[in-house]
Parts: structure tokens; C-alpha cells; sequence
DNA sequence: CCTACCGATCGGTAGG
DNA sequence: CCTACCGATCGGTAGG
């Protein structure tokens, strides 16, 4: 009972990821969730209490997500171009197993109502934040160019938070693949000839 | 008379591309915009036809500068990298001068409804179309490295379109820095020795 | 540019 | 999980 419960929920949560995504939050309605799901309206809520609840788990997870993927990587014992190579990886790889949700999570959180919204907005400082450390600590060891952290953290993601946009499981790219070549990119350009 | 009317529609357009950059186009009511404005929400149709006319505006409007600042660009007698420069400056030129109607074309286009969604569709794969172009003519003449020019060039949008987000006229880079920094980065990267 | 108003739709609840 | 329904709000119009 309360594992089929479950499932429905879950299913619910899926549809409304795809939905929220495609036509966003404020566009979509709770009839277009239930006509998607295949129920009335009104039986929605009793498997979720609002609509914003499920914006708001949405934007928990991959939260979390984020946070799982990135934590590990912040103790590892390498040189700053190599962290950022695999903190790029973990970030690539969210999106990539959460195309809809991290769609959501990037636009859509701005209808979080308070405390969600500050919640959020910390949360994305802190994880803005250890990218920067990363990036700073690189240029004291020289890895890096003098470049200022912040700006570079925000072009940095700008690229990556872009992928959902044009990424196709079954595209001409693997993960792995656009891990690669997003990192080459980002580090060392597509010029061939270096003007100083 | 005709001049004031044109003021008065001008101005509601600014309230709405501010609006709808906050808020959203599907989340901001016309009581909204009319409030903003100081006027009553029917008086706003003296003006304008619809809530959608409006946005089309905005996206046709931006649509036509971003036009208007490459097409000279493309013409010039310039290696690949030094036209890849110009266009960058001009992009970011186009974004930074309208910060609120560029947040509206990035993002909300897709509430237009036929046939201008499809315009839409059409005008931003010409414009990426003359971005690969330039980059397909730098790895033919070797200056770029023969990376995939299409994904090269959703990377270089990524980046430029998410420069609304972060820019303040008043902060602490100039249009032309951002330009100048973002173009070093994405054509040399920020590894200072580059592994092969 | 306003008052007054339209039908449609919104998120959500009552009660079964 | 449904039928029936709530008050609020939507984009837009009529008429002055």
C-alpha cells in the first residue's frame, strides 16, 4: 500500500519535471499535471500536499546531487587542474542523469517561496564557493593564470549549465566524451598558437 | 499626440521587459504591468493589442540587433580568431545595452505561439549558423584546433548569454574587459602550460 | 484612460 | 481516486 503509494508519487514527480521543464512552472497548471499523470485534478493532492512542494523537492535533490558529486572530490589530494577536471565531470554527470530536474532546478527556482528561495540561494553561494577555492588555490600553485576566480566560475558554469539544452542520450557524445573536451576547452582554449 | 501615445508604449514595453525578466512572462499578469505602469490594466490595450504582441517585440527587437551588430563583421578581410573577437564584443555589446529585454529574448521566447515561434527558431539557427562558419574557417586555416565547431559554438553562447545575469553597468568590469577576458579564455584557456 | 464586466481557468478543499 | 465546488485571478472587451 504504502510502497504502491510511493510509486505514484514518484510518477507524479516525473511528469511534473518533464512539464515544469518544457513549459515551465507558472505556465503549468495542476489540471495539465493530472491530465499528464492520467488522473483528476483534485486526486493529486492526495499525493502531494501543493504544487510548489513539488518544486521544491525538485530542487532538494539536485541540490543534494550536486553536493554528493562535488564533497568527495574537495578532499582529494590533487593538483587544482585536476580537481577541476573531476569536479566538471561530477557536475556534467548530474545534469546528464537528471536532464529534466536539472532543468527545473536552473530556471525555475526563482517561484520557491521564502525560506525555500534563501535556502537555495545559500546553497548555490556554497557551492559557487568551493569551485572559486579550487580556482584560487590553482593560481597560487601557477597552474593557473591570473584570471579573477569568480569570473571564471561564472563562465565555467554558464558552459555547464548549459548542457541540458542540447544533450541526447543517444546523441554523437558520450558524457564522458563532452566531460573531455568541455575540460580541454575551458583549460586550454581552441587556439593553436598562443598570442601573448 | 502621436508622439506622446509612442512615449507612453515605450515606456510600457521598458516596465514589461523588466517585468518579465523578474517574474517571468507566464507569472506576470497584465494587472501587474498595468500597476507598474500606473495606469489601470484596461488602459494598457490603448496601447498595445496583447500581452503577447508585447513579447514579440521584445524578441524581434533584440533578434534584429544581434543581426545588425555581426553582419558587418562577417564581411571584414580577418583571420578567424581576430572576427571571432569582433563578433564576441558585439554579442556582449547587444546583451550588456539591454539587459532586461536580452534576459526576455534568451529565455522566453518559447511562450510566443506560432507563427513567430517558429521565426524565432529559424533567426537564432541563422545566427549560430554564422558563428560556425567563422569557426569552421579557423580550423581550415589552422588557427583553431579542430575541435567540433558546433559544440564549440554552444559553448561560446553559454557563456555570452549568461553575462545578464552577473553584469552591473556600475561593477567592476567594463563591457569591453568582459570582452576582452571572456575572448582570451575561450580562444586560450586558463592553463598556463598546456598538456598534450 | 476609466468603470464595469465577460467567460475561462487557476490552486486547492469537502466529502465521499 | 472521484464529483462537485470554492474564491481568486486571468487576458481581454464594451462603452464612455
Amino acid at each position: 500500500m504504502g510502497k504502491k503509494k510511493g510509486q505514484r508519487k514518484e510518477h507524479i514527480y516525473k511528469v511534473a519535471q518533464n512539464l515544469f521543464r518544457e513549459r515551465g512552472y507558472a505556465a503549468t497548471s495542476m489540471r495539465d499535471l493530472a491530465t499528464a499523470v492520467g488522473i483528476e485534478a483534485a486526486s493529486l493532492y492526495n499525493h502531494i500536499r501543493s504544487k510548489e512542494e513539488i518544486l521544491q523537492g525538485i530542487c532538494a535533490d539536485i541540490a543534494n546531487q550536486f553536493f554528493l558529486a562535488l564533497n568527495p572530490i574537495k578532499e582529494l589530494d590533487l593538483t587544482a587542474d585536476q580537481k577541476l577536471k573531476r569536479a566538471i565531470h561530477a557536475h556534467i554527470q548530474v545534469i546528464t542523469n537528471n536532464l529534466d530536474a536539472s532543468a527545473v532546478f536552473l530556471h525555475e527556482w526563482r517561484f520557491l517561496s521564502e525560506p525555500f528561495l534563501s535556502e537555495f540561494k545559500t546553497m548555490r553561494s556554497n557551492y559557487e564557493a568551493d569551485y572559486v577555492q579550487i580556482i584560487e588555490k590553482g593560481i597560487e600553485e601557477g597552474v593557473f593564470k591570473t584570471i579573477d576566480p569568480k569570473f571564471y566560475c561564472l563562465t565555467l558554469f554558464s558552459s555547464l549549465n548549459w548542457i541540458y539544452e542540447w544533450y541526447k542520450p543517444d546523441g554523437k557524445f558520450t558524457v564522458y566524451e563532452i566531460s573531455k573536451q568541455l575540460s580541454h576547452l575551458l583549460l586550454n582554449g581552441i587556439r593553436k598558437t598562443e598570442i601573448v
